[in-house]
DNA sequence: CATGAATGAGTTTTCATTCAT
DNA sequence: CATGAATGAAAACTCATTCAT
């Protein structure tokens, strides 16, 4: 009687709407500055319910970081289809990558700065996830590197951490991009591309990495 | 184990153990997680008088920020000589940089993962650090553009992207040589000299950034 | 001894338990030496419980004013019939106010003795009451000046400087009853008329204040 | 070198310096919310020397009572002559409390409000000087009862509460002229002549107490 | 299921007080 | 004497977490 109350909704749409609010605070605020009575508020529910749910602020925060990281993840490998060449490949995969970070701030934030931040706990969370990416990468340059007849004679520390290099670059440019009105996902992609693929020796020399022609 | 009860020292030595002590639980816990009654123990002093020499932890913060801010400035700055070509300049200071990191691992947390995630004001006493850095870099290539002849129809905007994705990659590859024993800030530096410079595609066709001959 | 461990009361109920507490740590010890640990103990709940519902120690001391303030109004207020003559309402005030601080001795220190030391914010809460009883006394006298034919050239200022002496003599007259085993509100009270009515000169002439027969 | 540096300075003088430094902070913050720091550095000598001369916040609030009491008593005193008769000398003594008052706010904030409020252990220092005065006051109503001709039917008790309703009224007029801009000590020991000498009921009818011509 | 009532344990911060120089 | 260095003890306040209804 008076206010609309929320009708008995199924377990898991509770939890994603608590997983919703969550991620938006913890984002926001923090771990340990996020408090389990705003989360409560926010998803609309009683704090005992999101401890039946979820246990703990702890298994709270694991949950939201493995929803989010498996988010990214699906999104860029959607985002690429494997029997393309090499370069056409990374560039689909930044786009994804740059689209979705832009499309879920919070999320990002809670992978790339609150889940790093507190402990090897939750570190190793998300870096299960960035080590899939780097992977990718990895396979990538690869690939790319056998394509251009070049022998693995690029040691595999040096191919890691170029992966490290063109990732924490992306990070970067996330975050600028995110920060700076008027950037699209499209030209953070291409500036970067143009960064790893062509590098600054080229650029400057007026040779930078062939625009993509192939698609829309 | 550690320092022996040592009473009765000047303001100055003190505040710097207080200091040292208090980047080492930041950086390890984070701003939130991090307790005053911790850094104090580890300073080997009771509480009272870190708050009587910096006030309040956020002050505290503040402080730790300031002082690793500066340390990681003037480290690259001494480590780069202004009469020297682009490409030399980039190449001392990545490897100032890494070395630094390297050697203060705490103090680069503190800047690169806890003061960007617990409120603009302490963010804002890193950015302008980060500002000066990026500035730097921003110099470098248009300087580097001048002297490959290259009239600046480099959009100032694209340059800035590139200046961001750079110093993103060298913050990555920090964070990746201090997780990766045996990686020296050397190799970290050629990296991402080979990376930034002559880009994944010249790379892969196996033409590397010239590896620098002019120096020890 | 003491209340037994009762669990789970309505809020409403613990909120009074709580001022009732507080009233009596405030007013024994004064705002700041009063600590919330001890109240919350006194009031056999645990702090959590306390900040929940009232918010800060400012709040709670705050409340504690306004509930003693409103119950002393109150009570005096219902003690004086409006028909009456002058007089007579004076003594029937009086007899209320002594009857009231003497049953609650520390809700009267707490007016009294506590809300005026300590800032004026704290101070206001009580000046608020004290002039609505300023005020009455001071219509009190000028009605008797009038039902004695005098004009109202006893100057305004006299008449506030006498009301604030009778209440002043009344609050004092407190006190010390609260102090002096044996001594009754109705003693007080007409100790008080006597003082006030009749004059200290009349006394020594003995014409004392014509005792009240008007009542039971 | 630098600042003029207080001279050495005889005991006796800095510690008048320091009781006046503490009066005026205990005056105005009152006993818990002073501190030591504040008293120290308003005397302009170091904190341990305050300890050194005067022991513990206890006792330095103890001699601030004493002293001002002492004062406060001594003006009072002064100010009355014995040979005269018992208004006149009710008269005199009032306007000496009320200029004395005037004159030493926080002295008589001291002993008026924070002195009271903080446990017997103080309550009692100045207890003793305020019955000093009530005695004082017992003795000019039961001299005048005397010299009216008057047995002391007038019990001792009823004596008593007399005494503390004058000295009350005065307090209170005391906190009153003070709060009041333009009213002067003469006026206040007026308003509460009239009011205690010739009691409220004479008032009304056109007889107040008569104004001293004895004197300026 | 849902919720109001309740708390143990810990946080930052302050202060009176004491030595060693 | 005078002072800078130093601290034990406690205070206000918060939060994740749990029951009883």
């Amino acid at each position: 009687m008076g206010a609309v109350k929320t009708k008995r909704m199924p377990r898991a749409v509770r939890e994603q709407q608590m997983l919703d609010a969550a991620v938006r605070i913890f984002g926001r605020r923090g771990y340990m500055a996020a408090s389990m009575d705003e989360i409560a508020e926010l998803a609309g529910v009683s704090k005992p319910l999101v401890y039946l749910y979820l246990n703990s602020k702890e298994d709270l925060f694991t949950a939201c970081i493995r929803r989010e990281a498996r988010a990214l993840s699906d999104a860029v490998r959607t985002g690429v289809r494997g029997d393309l060449p090499a370069d056409r490949r990374l560039w689909d995969g930044l786009r994804a990558f740059f689209a979705h970070t832009a499309e879920h701030p919070d999320g990002w934030a809670v992978l790339h700065l609150q889940a790093r931040t507190h402990g090897e706990l939750f570190a190793a969370e998300v870096t299960a996830m960035r080590e899939e990416i780097v992977a990718f990468v990895t396979r990538l340059i690869a690939v790319a590197a056998r394509e251009a007849h070049r022998d693995p004679d690029l040691a595999e520390r040096e191919v890691a951490g170029l992966a490290e290099a063109l990732v924490g670059a992306a990070e970067a440019l996330a975050a600028w991009a995110n920060a700076t009105p008027g950037t699209t996902a499209r030209q953070a992609a291409a500036t970067l591309m143009n960064f790893a693929w062509a590098g600054l020796g080229n650029l400057m020399q007026g040779r930078p990495w062939s625009p993509p022609r192939f698609e829309d």
